[in-house]
DNA sequence: TAAAAATACTCCATAGGTATTTTAT
DNA sequence: ATAAAATACCTATGGAGTATTTTTA
């Protein structure tokens, strides 16, 4: 027994005719006969009374009628659900994304996707560059806006917005009064900053350019997500290295002032594993790229 | 895409394995794989990974999975009940029940068929002999208790239960204190009489009968529901025949005694169209039956 | 090299077709 | 006489089999 008979016999059954019914289903009269035949032999139960002149349903017919539609029901959403699945616009998607992004990048990305693919259930965790590796590899999450560069044969990226570092200190430190900022009058302030397992590439590119500028940064608290960070700030424990577009989640007490050139450059990327290959996920990367578009990140 | 399609991907969903899987389901591997690949490029989705040594669900084929569970239940469900209903287990059945039956006959029979077959939706309705013939020509009922002879080609019966008619008549009525009453003694009585038009051949029988015993029954009321006649007989309003079991309906007011002989013969049948072909119904059949042999009214 | 899936091909069961018969208005 | 379903028979698609190759752990 296939989907096929019971296609044939609600097409009998509603017709209540062979002929149009084979007509309906673009077969000849005698093969649906056969069909039905072959059906009610199979279910050991008669469906039709084939009474002269026309044709009736029994009993068991009208019951197996409505079963019948309920699984044909059944069956349709199935391919739809499958195939909206195919296309990325259904499913489960999981986002971590580093704390820098949670202000500028992140909010634009997920206000598009929300719009696009309101049926793909989302779930979003910051978390840190570094971290963000482990957690694919565990496949607890399967997409991650972070700070390139990885060295990661397994997982692929995709850099798509770029910004100065800005210096983030309290409104009544000496050095709020200044417009710009040059590194070398840093050589004495304390530093918050976060470890260098969270991001060695960017924390090595910090380090250096302070001991170009004539001095090893002392760093007094190890903390990374910008929230805190801009706590310690504003409680003046010291000043901070921040993505510029910080700036957004201003607080009273804390000023930002960009620093003389060279410019340190905090890239983000979207980046998700070469093995996972979930057209979810793709569409999730198309939205980044759109988006980044839209906003002219992607030619600077 | 058929049934055969999500049996054979629910069986690779959960073996996870295409040799186990195809051992599972009888059939080769290789034609496994082809009837899974067929299923996936119709889908037009993929819904499994291969890779290296195991094979894998895309979020599409968990989706699948769940889906193609739900129409596979409905599946087996459909089966199972056309196949209850096809055996007289699962249905409707639209009874009517002559009057007189209703104190011996019917409530023995629907407590048999009621216990037996519980997921059969049984109507019952209380209708005379002659207005039953008229509900099996409109189809509202499949099957019905009445007093043969009926003179239908198109209906079938079988007479199962057979009582003599007895007196009714008030507690002060005169005759009230007679054992027995001979036809003769009611000449100049008040008759309440069902109208002749529903049930000719009784209505003779009876009438021929007061003939012969030297008169012609005067009456007062063409009443037919039972209950109403016995509400007739205790105001008063005359005596009745009615059915033996009626006497389980004892109420205060009425008393019944039996007639001389000759007896007035009652008879009750469960009678049904020969066209219609239910199971139920002939499950129903059955059940009379089977009550009428157990009570011993089969062989009187 | 061993285990698993994919490929290549062969075969036959059967869905579907055409022609015809049966049956009841 | 006609309309409709059933029967008879034929054709060919494709499901399932066996043998083999490919692939990677």
């Amino acid at each position: 027994m296939e989907i096929r008979h019971l296609r044939y016999f609600l097409a009998v059954a509603e017709e209540l005719h062979f002929g149009r019914a084979a007509t309906r289903l673009h077969i000849a009269q005698p093969s649906l006969t056969q069909q039905i035949q072959n059906l009610e032999a199979e279910l050991g139960v008669p469906l039709l009374v084939r009474t002269k002149r026309r044709v009736e349903l029994t009993e068991a017919g009208r019951l197996f009628q409505t079963e019948a539609r309920l699984v044909m029901e059944h069956w349709t959403r199935a391919i739809q659900v499958v195939q909206q699945a195919g296309h990325g616009e259904l499913g489960q998607l999981s986002l971590a994304y580093a704390g820098a992004t949670m202000y500028r990048v992140l909010p634009r990305i997920l206000q598009k996707f929300y719009a696009q693919y309101p049926r793909v259930n989302l779930t979003v965790n910051e978390t840190s560059t570094e971290q963000q590796l482990a957690l694919f590899d565990q496949n607890l999450i399967q997409v991650g806006l972070l700070h390139p560069p990885i060295r990661r044969e397994d997982i692929v990226y995709q850099t798509f917005f770029r910004e100065p570092m800005i210096l983030a200190l309290s409104e009544s430190h000496p050095l709020a009064t200044e417009e710009k900022i040059d590194l070398k009058q840093l050589a004495d302030e304390s530093f918050i900053l976060f470890q260098r397992s969270q991001g060695p590439w960017l924390h090595d590119q910090i380090t250096s350019l302070c001991q170009q500028a004539g001095f090893t940064p002392r760093v007094v608290q190890e903390t990374c997500p910008p929230n805190a960070v801009l706590g310690l700030v504003a409680a003046k424990i010291g000043v901070a290295f921040v993505a510029e577009s910080l700036q957004l989640a201003a607080r009273s007490g804390i000023v930002f002032r960009p620093i003389a050139a060279p410019p340190i450059l905090l890239e983000t990327a979207v980046a998700w594993s070469k093995t996972t290959d979930s057209p979810v996920l793709h569409r999730f990367v198309e939205v980044v790229r759109d988006v980044a578009h839209q906003q002219g990140w992607d030619h600077q």
